[in-house]
DNA sequence: AACGTGGTCAACCGCGATCCC
DNA sequence: CGGGATCGCGGTTGACCACGT
């Protein structure tokens, strides 16, 4: 494994960044821009330092800096880029979130991805603090639980455990890569139109399946209306991408290439086409074309393939709430149109 | 006031992916 | 094509702070 050049210096310096620190690596991002990171720590060497002339050497002095270009790289995406926005998710974020996680797992980056100003890291972290308070008490996951009204502490034990079964579903690398296969398993008939994944652009929400089977569970998918989780997840991403594609085409037209900072995620496929899919007495019908058999023979092979993915019908799934209404084609449409193409 | 505990968050580490020579 | 260099990601750590006892 190739080791930074820049972790080779004698003092590379570590722990908590300075302002000093914050200010020379700013400066030297906004003279410089970014890409290379391990010329950070080079160009600040001590023995090039000696080279240069008074002049020169106060301006290097004030670039210099004794850290990796890990180290500098990790500052600046986290917390030093102009466009960071920090401070509490809002409950849409939150959602928004919860959403994408049930989704794509412990994929931070690919949920930071559709949340501009928000960090792989800060995403993480506030993951990983909202879990473990809800872990703690699943009665807290959401006020329209009735399942949390049993009080044998058996029972209590066992619904923590089923719960966080269910949130460390996916997050296994063989099912990830199944997951990312876009394959899906699907039979022929489906995989003409079949359901789409990108690794850079999954498709949530297409059906009331996908949603509430995503985020999976008696204690979470009850209370969570997937329509207006959907609608929710929608607007917020729609605004996210007007807002950057406004900035972004602010920029370039009026010549400001150098300081218009990218999202934190520089390319993002736009996402696969979504296939005409239809929701009949809770059964997941694609393009009406897929019979209960047919269904039941995918939903087999899917589960095989895909084991976060359950699929149910009225009569068998315990968690389906009268609010939980698939989103209509339109709002497939409406969310697909709002990312950058 | 002192100590313990739990939560938050910035930063580090290790590893896989990708680039480049 | 192989291997080193670099990047990027997810998991983990540890410092700091707030709060309770």
């Amino acid at each position: 494994m190739g080791q930074h050049t820049c972790c080779n210096q004698q003092k590379v310096k570590r722990g908590l960044w300075s302002p000093e620190e914050d200010e020379k690596l700013i400066t030297y991002i906004t003279t410089h821009g970014y890409g290379c990171w391990s010329e950070v720590p080079d160009k600040a060497g001590p023995l090039f330092l000696l080279l240069l002339n008074t002049t020169l050497l106060t301006f290097m002095q004030r670039i210099c800096l004794q850290r990796s270009g890990k180290s500098c790289r990790l500052r600046w995406i986290n917390y030093l880029r102009p466009d960071i926005r920090r401070g509490r998710f809002s409950p849409d974020e939150e959602k928004l979130i919860i959403n994408l996680h049930a989704a794509v797992g412990n994929r931070w980056a690919h949920i930071a991805s559709r949340l501009p100003g928000r960090t792989d890291n800060e995403i993480k972290n506030s993951w990983n603090s909202w879990i473990k308070k809800k872990l703690k008490n699943p009665s807290q996951l959401h006020s329209t639980n009735t399942t949390s009204s049993n009080k044998n502490p058996h029972h209590h034990h066992h619904q923590q455990q089923q719960i966080q079964s269910r949130f460390t579903y996916n997050t296994t690398k063989q099912q990830h890569e199944i997951f990312n296969s876009q394959d899906f398993g699907a039979k022929p008939q489906v995989q003409q139109e079949s359901l789409c994944y990108s690794p850079n652009s999954f498709v949530f929400g297409t059906t009331c399946s996908l949603e509430t089977i995503a985020y999976g569970g008696h204690a979470t998918s009850r209370a969570i209306s997937t329509s207006s989780l959907f609608q929710d997840t929608l607007s917020l991403t729609s605004e996210f991408w007007q807002t950057h594609e406004q900035q972004k085409h602010e920029a370039q037209t009026s010549g400001m290439n150098s300081n218009y900072l990218p999202p934190l995620i520089e390319s993002i496929e736009p996402p696969m086409e979504i296939p005409s899919v239809c929701r009949t007495n809770n059964i997941l019908d694609v393009s009406g074309q897929m019979g209960r058999n047919q269904l039941n023979e995918w939903e087999v092979e899917t589960q095989q393939y895909c084991p976060s993915y359950l699929i149910w019908d009225q009569d068998t799934s315990p968690f389906i709430g009268d609010d939980l209404l698939a989103p209509t084609t339109s709002d497939t449409e409406e969310l697909l149109s709002s990312f950058p193409s």
